[in-house]
DNA sequence: CAAATTTAAAAGTAATACTTTCATTTTAAT
DNA sequence: ATTAAAATGAAAGTATTACTTTTAAATTTG
């Protein structure tokens, strides 16, 4: 992607934050090396503390912009989906050919993100690497349906339907396009953890370019043929 | 499945516990109990202060079985898997038609569970509610790789790498059996979840019966012919 | 029945996840 | 440039958690 919208930022529903971290310098600090802290420790191990040191600030203001740190995960999370989104309009956007929105679309979602600098202060590298490792824990809670009215949850909701639509548009007559859609977004995610941590358990080579790519490709296209 | 085999135990990685819990009596309650207690709290809330005081017995006794509350998940998760790959087994022995193990082999894994006799003090409807909301959890530590090495997910892996032989001996030239085995096994909690929580992701209506299982034989079938 | 093992009760420790208070700095408005 | 408002920092405080230790009582086993 190119550097030319760097202006552009996401949006990310106000009451998953108590005061907005894109509106000041410590705000942005806070988002930038939260992702370094989360990879390093992992969530478990994470604090508000330690990230209150790493970036010279005090723990009680960093609990001026997230409630904890749950709250700032799912800020993470919302962003991440966010650029997903955003990665796949900009990719299909004025495509005519169903079947090559389709392929893109899959790409756009399912492939190793690289360092990007569209959104100027998050590593998008990084935050696809924590996303990986973390993501279903913020979604696995006692309080999924209150936080899911809550609306905590609404950019995932916006891709799955996106995703679902172009789905849709090239066979209209597929009866699962929703649960098509989770099964690709939240299935990359899996796989990606799965060729980390369970390589035994996995069809991949080292040498593969972009294998879960190839493999969603494949699952999808032929299903839907 | 027959309560012919009640006497059948499932033997758990000895790595994972401290004294095998199903060798005492106040072990088989910390099981049985645990389920309903994070199924009623949630994994975060569930504490085995909580657990020793509804099965009448002391914190520091819960800790001679278990180290801590992630192992006896783990401890749990695997006791599932070792479920769903004696299900398996049991459903696709004898036949020879391959389509038909693959297709029994889908419904064995992919359907929702009712309780079952065969294997006494675990309630299999209830631990399949608490791993579709937590298993996730357990996976994704800051330590998977070292408790790969110890073992501890032994039984998922045989239980992938049959379902994989499955798929293979069903189409032998497939790339990916690996990889769509884990997303069926994976992608089957998932899709649960789903479906519990976001009704509005789910093309999946109130009176369909077992739709997990047709969207997952509809995917793999398409697939692979 | 005696010895070995298991369990219960209670108290203790270190860390965590916040909260509160108050002083200081920064910013924004006139 | 002055002042009020807002944001931040430092430090101390609280409740809970996750676990450990010790000792005594109960249970099992040989």
């Amino acid at each position: 992607m190119s550097t030319i919208l760097s202006s552009l930022t996401l949006t990310i529903p106000e009451k998953i934050y108590i005061k907005d971290p894109q509106s000041s310098k410590l705000g942005r600090r806070i988002l930038e090396y939260s992702i370094q802290l989360i990879r390093q420790e992992g969530l478990e191990k994470f604090t508000f503390k330690k990230l209150a040191k790493k970036i010279n600030s005090n723990e009680s203001s960093v609990y001026r912009y997230f409630e904890n740190k749950h709250m700032l995960m799912l800020y993470l999370i919302s962003w991440y989906w966010g650029w997903l989104e955003y990665k796949l309009v900009f990719r299909t956007n004025n495509i005519e050919d169903k079947e090559d929105v389709l392929k893109r679309a899959i790409i756009a979602i399912t492939e190793t993100p690289r360092r990007d600098e569209t959104f100027g202060f998050i590593n998008e590298e990084e935050l696809h690497y924590i996303i990986v490792q973390e993501y279903s824990k913020a979604f696995h809670t006692k309080d999924v349906d209150e936080e899911n009215e809550n609306g905590y949850f609404i950019i995932y909701r916006r891709l799955v339907e996106r995703l679902s639509k172009i789905i849709l548009n090239y066979n209209p007559s597929y009866c699962y396009p929703l649960t098509l859609s989770n099964t690709v977004i939240q299935g990359a995610l899996k796989q990606n953890f799965l060729h980390q941590h369970f390589k035994h358990l996995s069809d991949f080579k080292e040498t593969d370019e972009e294998p879960i790519t190839k493999f969603f490709q494949n699952l999808i296209f032929n299903s839907l043929k």
